[in-house]
DNA sequence: AGACGTACCTGACCGC
DNA sequence: TGCGGTCAGGTACGTC
């Protein structure tokens, strides 16, 4: 249905468009896409399009394959498929992943797979940071995207006593540090400026300045910042797909990011933006030591 | 070897 | 109204 494609332009020009697909954005795609397990590929589509890495295989191989699981790791989705290949999936900055009723092609969508029951697994992606690629799943551990990933956020390996040890061998700033995917996986701009408001550490910090007492807390921010961020994004595509029209809604929650010259809403002072290895980083020197 | 800077890319936004 | 410039940021890679 046209309608189908015009929703899909909405939710894209709606606020939504300012959340950037972090880790919490693609748990929240890989729970939506859950029911496709079970599903079988029958077409294939293709852009002519460069993405940011060129697929290891032959896309056509997907025909026939059915989903057997979906998972995530750090910001990489990863689909099974019941003969031994394996689809990884990145949003780079722009990506979306959407199920559709019916397939047609807009501006941007570079990849889609028709499944049995003639629903459509489509990827857009307008910036092409993003990328599909097909491996045999017994080369996932090798592929050069996944093999030097840190700890999840969420997991117990991301702990104190590794991440201190980690961090006392830097050289660098702590914001700079934790999104630096050695260190841990999946804490973009956003959640690197939240996490550290959270826990009242200023950007400037020198990773090896921190206090154990810091560090902890740090850690705790982190956890609770993209907790709270995947229980507050867990709308947005499950809900698309049923046309219901809730989006992610985290971004109500930001503290510091994208919010230079507001008040702290701690004690009213100014947020500071200054810029870190490239990027803005925002916080408030009365909150943030 | 580690730290830093840059390229990749399009759309939104701003000032003239 | 349009047009050019700037900014946004995840990741790999080049450079020092």
């Amino acid at each position: 249905m046209k309608q189908n494609a015009i929703i899909r332009r909405a939710f894209w020009k709606s606020k939504f468009l300012s959340h950037m697909p972090e880790l919490p954005e693609v748990e929240t795609i890989r729970r939506g896409l859950k029911n496709i397990v079970g599903r079988k590929i029958v077409k294939i589509f293709r852009s002519e399009k460069k993405l940011r890495l060129e697929p290891s295989l032959d896309f056509q191989a997907l025909k026939g394959a059915k989903i057997s699981e979906i998972f995530r790791r750090a910001r990489y989705l990863i689909i099974n498929l019941s003969n031994d290949l394996s689809l990884i999936i990145h949003l780079g900055m722009s990506g979306r992943i959407t199920l559709e009723q019916e397939f047609k092609q807009l501006k941007h969508d570079h990849f889609a797979c028709e499944f049995n029951d003639e629903t459509w697994l489509v990827f857009n992606d307008p910036r092409r940071f993003g990328f599909v690629d097909l491996v045999k799943t017994k080369d996932l551990s090798r592929h050069k995207m996944l093999t030097k990933l840190g700890p999840e956020p969420l997991e117990k390996e991301f702990n104190f006593s590794d991440f201190f040890k980690k961090l006392r061998s830097k050289k660098t700033n702590i914001k700079t540090a934790i999104m630096d995917n050695h260190m841990v996986v999946g804490v973009g701009n956003i959640y690197a400026n939240e996490s550290l408001f959270d826990s009242g550490i200023s950007p400037l910090r020198k990773t090896d300045s921190l206090t154990k007492n810091e560090i902890e807390k740090l850690i705790f921010s982190i956890k609770k910042i993209i907790k709270a961020a995947i229980k507050s994004g867990g709308s947005s595509i499950s809900d698309y797909v049923d046309s219901h029209g809730n989006f992610g809604r985290f971004q109500d929650d930001f503290k510091v990011y994208g919010r230079p010259g507001g008040k702290c809403l701690q004690c009213k002072n100014l947020i500071q933006r200054i810029v870190q290895s490239g990027r803005a980083s925002f916080f408030c020197n009365q909150c943030q030591k």
